[in-house]
DNA sequence: GTGAGTGCAAAGAGTTTGCAGTGGG
DNA sequence: CCCACTGCAAACTCTTTGCACTCAC
């Protein structure tokens, strides 16, 4: 992958990034942003963690480093309707994209139409400012709905 | 509000469904979902806590009696970029809403626009079933735009 | 060398669950 | 009268924080 130039590009951009924050370029965000450039797709944070090498880098600076890779804004961080996140990559050279999540086993599908972009002026106008939106389409996958009994999908959803 | 015809529908509705399912008429079921009727935006759990009467009802019952609606389709829950969440009624006498959410003071503001609704048969069309679509603006309110120092603005937020 | 960044462990917030007691049907 | 429902407290999950150590600059 680093050999992409498009890679390469965001890959710099994010360290420059760092450098004018006067943000220091350790070990972790470096193998964070890495393993962040080499999705294709939003991630849950447990998936980068174990990208990243569970050894390599805590939770809890994952958590750190992203928090500092969104205030620059390298990561979106999106809220799921089950209250986890994913993070992925904010690039020029990558759309803005939504996704259709999967409620039972959680993947995630990319889905290249923003439709709520030509909202925001109107929200503007409401007199808000620093934007921004989720749009998230939730529902079961057909690899889903062939393993699930009929039983469950008629039961009030329980352990 | 118990006056209002379409208040009383959505009532009935409510306590149908239950019924339907085999559920009981409880105290506490029938006092959340009166509050829920009377509410005109979303709201958070507290808020509702509060509006039932903390007396009345248990924090733990008020979630199991949110998820029992949530089941079915009595409520709709969504999840907010902080983590938390609001409720609302769901009622065909009320529009499908979407909301303006400010980050700093967590005012809802309603925004009678569903441009999502359009793409669902596209999520349909990857072989999801049962979709939904969590589509909420956020930004900074006008008050909290004056209420916020300068100085704020620019620093990398923290508490 | 020095402070930003890290790992670890512990705290925190929001939510869920186990269990014994209660009350709706 | 029985079991679904509740209240209470404890557990759980995800995330954040405090603190002493470390390593990028």
């Amino acid at each position: 992958m680093p050999d992409d130039p498009q890679w390469k590009e965001d890959y710099e951009d994010a360290v420059q990034k760092l450098r004018d924050a006067g943000l220091r370029i350790t070990n972790p965000r470096m193998a964070l942003l890495k393993v962040l450039l080499d999705q294709k797709l939003p991630c849950r944070i447990e998936d980068l963690h174990q990208q990243v090498g569970p050894q390599h880098c805590d939770l809890a600076t994952l958590y750190r480093c992203l928090a500092t890779f969104q205030e620059l804004g390298i990561v979106r961080r999106c809220f799921l309707n089950d209250g986890t996140s994913l993070f992925e990559i904010v690039s020029p050279n990558r759309e803005h994209n939504h996704h259709v999540i999967c409620k039972v086993c959680h993947k995630v599908e990319s889905f290249d139409v923003c439709v709520a972009e030509g909202l925001e002026p109107l929200v503007r106008k409401l007199g808000y400012r620093d934007i921004s939106h989720v749009l998230e389409f939730f529902g079961i996958c057909e690899d889903c709905q062939e393993n699930e009994s009929p039983a469950t999908a008629k039961n009030l959803s329980k352990k």
